[in-house]
RNA sequence: GGCCCGUUGGUCAAGCGGUCAAGACACCGGCCUCUCACGCCGGUAACGGGAGUUCGAUUCUCCCACGGGUCACCA
């Protein structure tokens, strides 16, 4: 993994982790960490740790390359700008094999010839006729550079794009493309390498075997290819994965995921949201791998590392992020959870977040756990919520400093009158003492008793034949005691509220 | 504009010359002795267009269209 250190993390930077990682990891690799920092502009304090904190917040520990204390491995730096010797010493050997060669053109020059080859409908950049400092005399440009001009160092092509060169990528495939003939830049003008000549030279001295990176490198691949072999060097495996798309609502199309746009492309997002960090990994590992989702149905509660990773498998085009899908994977991932994870998650979240629900939740933990367990942990764990920020909301209830009851809750068809009488008349019957069954004959005896029936076949089959079922009754219990409609087992919440609290809601419903 | 990559249902996708073209999410029905959730059953819905190769093309070739990437002293 070889990111610069802007201190933007996106959502494309641990999908490109994920499958290093994996790929470094199945086949016994070792998974490093580099860090790209040729470009001054782009550099942002504090950047390195950043990448390191989010990283292992997913999980992704490296075996070597920076760390925030330091360098952890033998084939370090691992800070590019650090190696700067390296490079030079590369460099160097180019020169003396005529591979290379510096080049005086300014900013200023390099633009007016890119004009001239629009307006020449030419292509663009710095070869053959338009590479003006290739051959020059080496006397004269010695004699520049002691007269202190600025240079760039150049490489020298000796590609011939008429001829194609076939190229086997990990996850494209066979690929085709011209021979390179551009002269790139290798360092620039204050003697930092550019990406192409660095990745090259890295990868070789840190013994790279496997390059995994965004496919907006393919359009320079001729190029280092050529580099690779001029440096004399042992080019390492190449795979280009497709990149994490979005469907753009304004254009109706796909793009790229935006920062600006897009509030998911940063991992701030997930953080914020309360996302576990495994739910993000098994979603980016259904878009990594197309055979992971099987996999994972056939063996729901291994790890995901368990899963056979394959380069082969990954697709070759880029892959919507969808929202939707996401939250599906993360309730699957939160109802595999106990009570006690979840309670874990929640109080993490809430107290970076919400600072209210983190006091309440940690005044009695095991209040907590109790009612995080309803309906966990069977056969058909519920499906509640996708990330703790959701979850204060479906717990309400279980504090009277959260709890209200909304009138609108109520169903319409029952009178507030009727309603208060069914009421009035639960509060005699209701009694700490019943089990599930002798709590749920209660609610159905009420029922009858306001001709409410329990025969919910018969009703719903002809529901205008009777006043309303039991269904209404319990709906007016629920909406007084968790000041909703909809909830988990009512009889188990009220177990949980204790017979005090339960009668005082519905008293003062 | 040049070069490169891509195009299967709304979305993610399997497929690798002969399939009634998997599966997942979403959506719509139905069932599950209170709601919701879960689960189960069922349903709607796809090979961008045109040539060619072949007994036969979603799969191979070419052309076109569309989408994406790139053409920096950024990575």
């Amino acid at each position: 993994m070889a990111p610069s250190p802007t201190g933007s993390m996106h959502i494309g930077n641990l999908y490109g982790a994920v499958s290093d990682e994996r790929i470094a990891h199945t086949s016994g690799g070792t998974f490093i960490l580099r860090i790209e920092d040729t470009d001054d502009k782009r550099k942002v304090e504090g950047g390195v740790e950043k990448i390191i904190k989010y990283f292992s917040r997913f999980g992704l520990e490296f075996d070597e390359g920076a760390t925030a204390e330091g360098d952890n491995g033998k084939y370090g730096p691992y800070r590019q700008r650090q190696r700067a010797k390296f490079y030079h010493i590369i460099a160097r050997k180019l020169v003396l094999d005529g591979r290379a060669y510096p080049c005086f053109c300014s900013e200023e020059d390099l633009k007016l010839a890119h004009e001239k080859q629009e307006s020449e409908k030419e292509n663009f950049g710095y070869y053959g006729k338009w590479a003006i400092h290739r051959d020059m005399d080496i006397d004269e440009a010695i004699e520049k550079i002691k007269n202190g001009e600025s240079f760039v160092l150049r490489f020298r092509s000796l590609g011939n794009p008429e001829k194609k060169i076939d190229f086997k990528d990990g996850i494209k495939g066979n690929l085709s493309f011209p021979e390179n003939n551009q002269d790139f830049v290798l360092l620039k003008s204050d003697g930092i390498p550019t990406y192409h000549f660095a990745h090259v030279v890295d990868d070789h001295f840190m013994r790279v075997t496997d390059v995994v990176r965004g496919e907006e490198w393919l359009s320079t691949l001729p190029w280092h290819v050529e580099l690779w072999s001029a440096c004399g060097f042992k080019r390492p495996r190449f795979s280009h994965t497709a990149q994490v798309l979005k469907f753009d609502e304004e254009t109706g199309a796909k793009r790229k995921m935006s920062k600006r746009k897009d509030p998911e492309s940063t991992l701030e997002f997930y953080f914020e949201k309360g996302y576990p960090a495994n739910s993000v990994l098994e979603y980016l590992m259904t878009l990594l791998n197309s055979n992971f989702e099987q996999w994972r149905s056939a063996n729901p509660m291994a790890s995901y590392k368990e899963f056979d990773f394959k380069t082969s498998k990954m697709g070759s085009s880029g892959a919507l992020f969808d929202l939707a899908k996401f939250n599906d994977v993360s309730k699957n991932v939160i109802a595999k959870m106990s009570a006690e994870e979840v309670l874990e998650g929640v109080l993490a979240w809430s107290k970076e977040y919400d600072n209210e629900f983190y006091t309440l939740l940690s005044k009695d933990k095991e209040y907590a756990k109790a009612f995080f367990s309803i309906g966990r942990g069977g056969k058909k764990p519920r499906k509640d919520f996708a990330c703790w920020s959701e979850v204060k909301d479906f717990v309400s209830y279980f504090y009277n400093e959260l709890f209200s009851v909304n009138e609108e809750e109520y169903p319409e068809k029952i009178s507030a009158d009727e309603r208060k009488k069914i009421l009035a008349e639960y509060i005699n019957v209701y009694s700490a003492e019943d089990d599930q069954n002798g709590w749920f004959e209660k609610v159905k005896a009420l029922s009858e008793s306001f001709g409410y029936t329990t025969d919910m076949k018969a009703y719903k089959q002809n529901p205008e034949s009777f006043k309303g079922s039991v269904t209404d009754v319990s709906t007016v219990i629920r909406v007084a005691i968790t000041g909703r409609q909809n909830s988990p087992d009512l009889f188990a919440i009220c177990s949980l509220l204790g017979y005090d609290t339960v009668i005082e809601r519905l008293k003062n419903a």
